[in-house]
DNA sequence: GCCGTTTTCGGCCCGACTGTTTTCAGTCG
């Protein structure tokens, strides 16, 4: 699948072709397909396949940009953005990546200075020439060069996992300073989105000074971006940017509308208020100078005739033609949760003793946890069949001890090979509770020999869930690629469960498969993949992602009683003798 | 560059902050 490079080559181009002055409403469209491309399900390449006219079918690609994606997927290059890029200087888009050097800066630095990378524009601030250009006093040179560095520091998106707790922690922070009514955390933490690129909230006062002062004074604040009356913008320490809204309290609904995006859904809000002759804004909807809706969410959304749409699925990817005909799927919520399907403990590679698993799982409320360690792993304790054993004493030991709350299921998770077999003796898997199948090693398949492995899993008596279908892991692994819709539709009609791993550095699968595996009407685990007691908190970003996957409560095995579980466990067991 | 039961031409979301400016362009979310 080449979407996501296809994505990543308009976005330059729209840099590009901003740099050298061609009209906004270019960049623009360039960086709705690319957008449009990181988030559909379908290869790209497998709709040119079709044919140009295929491609101009996509609402948002014409005639220009279907030419263009189908050049470069015959040829490896897009001409245009080949030329361009040889006509600009060779690191213009790390320099366009500084915040406050957008594509008229850029294009002045370089002309008058030779501007063409971090260094020399470092060099170029550093030189007294700089401030002979139009527009650049000293303050600015100063605030440039801070931010240089916060750029060389980490620009990157970080995983959801690694920044929401904290983020809640500074929500708490903000709730008890000086002057705040309200608080909110917003942006693309309130949706869900597997990675975050900085923390949003919003805050509604009478005292905005007093907030806004708070806010740049907060702890770990290494620079303030800016600062005004409405709103600031300031970095971390960590190179992490925090932006910071004030709205009346009486803007509260029209705030959090604003604050939470995504920027396309609300683009698409606002040209449905226009089309309904009101406007938009993160102070309500207005007629006119009248503001007919404002202050709740509910509110601002029903002004626009719609009902009100669940974050998560704030993306334009077909939410606001659901709300509209009704049909917005009532969404898994993370109270509907009875258990946890993927856990590991000191048996295998986990670092929590079962009884420390089994607590969280309590404090959880959970009805029941799985207990999943690798079975090649069990070896590390001693043989095999033994150490199962005594495994499964001590899990006996310690329903009997708490009383099966929760009840602890005693499962195992086995690789898939690299052919799809499966690496455990069957009399385990016969004697394990649950059994999911992941694959561990030789990733990177090509697409066809991964989508036969993982089907050949599937098809495996024993296995009754896949585990982590993609294999990906931030910053260290892509996905690996496989036929998904078939790989799904084969697990529906086996009547076997596909994971939705909530753990904070998987995320897996990512949200546009969730949508295919949601089309695909097979049954859902939800997992942590915990590995250390306090992971089992992941479970609210396995159900942030199966919600912006569309996915409803009665799809997710995990919503199951106990006995359901059991029942559903044996339906597919019967078939193992 | 895209799009169209008002339009195939003329639109394309809306507002805040910065820095330097004698009233606003550039940038950003």
């Amino acid at each position: 699948m080449r979407n996501n490079e296809v994505a990543r080559l308009l976005y330059e181009l729209a840099d590009l072709s901003d740099y050298f002055g061609d009209s906004p409403f270019k960049s623009r469209a360039y960086r709705q397909a690319a957008r449009l491309l990181e988030t559909m399900q379908t290869p790209i390449e497998t709709i040119a396949e079709q044919g140009q006219e295929a491609l101009e079918a996509i609402p948002g690609i014409g005639k220009a940009i279907a030419e263009k994606i189908r050049t470069y997927l015959e040829t490896g290059v897009i001409p245009k953005h080949q030329q361009l890029l040889a006509q600009a200087p060779p690191g213009i888009l790390e320099v366009m990546a500084v915040p406050g050097i957008g594509a008229k800066t850029a294009r002045l630095l370089t002309e008058a200075l030779g501007v063409h990378d971090l260094e020399s524009l470092q060099r170029a601030l550093e030189s007294p020439q700089v401030q002979k250009l139009p527009g650049f006093g000293e303050q600015k040179r100063q605030r440039l060069l801070h931010l240089i560095d916060l750029v060389k520091k980490s620009r990157a998106r970080r995983p959801l996992g690694s920044v929401l707790w904290l983020a809640r922690e500074r929500l708490e922070w903000l709730r008890h300073a000086p002057g705040v009514r309200k608080v909110l955390l917003g942006g693309s933490v309130r949706r869900m989105q597997e990675t975050v690129g900085d923390l949003d909230y919003l805050v509604a006062t009478e005292q905005n000074e007093a907030v806004i002062e708070a806010f740049v004074r907060m702890p770990g604040v290494a620079e303030v971006y800016s600062r005004g009356e409405n709103r600031a913008q300031v970095f971390l320490s960590d190179g992490l940017q925090v932006d910071l809204k004030l709205v009346p309290l009486d803007s509260w609904g029209a705030g959090m509308l604003y604050i939470t995006g995504s920027k396309p859904h609300s683009i698409r809000l606002r040209e449905r208020a226009i089309e309904r002759g009101l406007k938009l804004n993160e102070y309500g909807v207005w007629r006119g100078t009248e503001r007919i809706a404002s202050l709740t969410e509910e509110e601002v959304y029903a002004a626009l005739g719609l009902p009100w749409i669940p974050p998560p699925l704030r993306e334009d990817q077909g939410e606001l033609e659901a709300a509209e005909q009704g049909t917005l799927p009532p969404l898994i919520q993370l109270e509907q949760v009875r258990g946890d399907l993927q856990s590991h403990s000191r048996w295998s590679d986990g670092r929590s003793s079962i009884e420390q698993l089994l607590q969280v799982a309590q404090s959880l409320g959970y009805e029941y946890l799985a207990l999943t360690d690798h079975v090649e792993m069990l070896m590390w304790h001693g043989e095999l069949r033994e150490v199962f054993q005594r495994r499964q004493q001590e899990i006996e030991r310690l329903n009997e001890q708490f009383g099966g709350k929760p009840y602890l299921m005693n499962g195992l998770e086995v690789n898939i090979e690299a052919d799809g077999s499966i690496d455990a003796p069957s009399d385990l898997l016969r004697r394990a509770e649950i059994v999911i199948a992941g694959v561990h090693h030789t990733h990177g398949q090509p697409p066809e020999v991964m989508t036969h492995r993982l089907i050949r899993a599937l098809e495996h008596p024993a296995v009754q869930i896949l585990a982590h279908p993609t294999g990906r892991r931030f910053g260290k692994r892509e996905s690996n690629e496989a036929d998904w819709e078939r790989v799904f539709k084969r697990a529906a009609q086996l009547g076997k469960a596909v994971e939705v791993n909530g753990y904070y550095t998987r995320m897996d699968p990512p949200t546009p498969l969730v949508r295919v595996l949601n089309e695909s009407g097979a049954p859902v685990a939800l997992g942590t993949d915990a590995h250390v007691a306090s992971d089992l908190r992941y479970m609210e970003l396995a159900v942030g992602l199966a919600q912006r996957g569309w996915l409803m409560p009665e799809r997710v095995l995990n919503t199951r009683p106990l006995a359901e579980l059991h029942a559903w466990l044996q339906s597919i067991r019967e078939a193992y003798p």
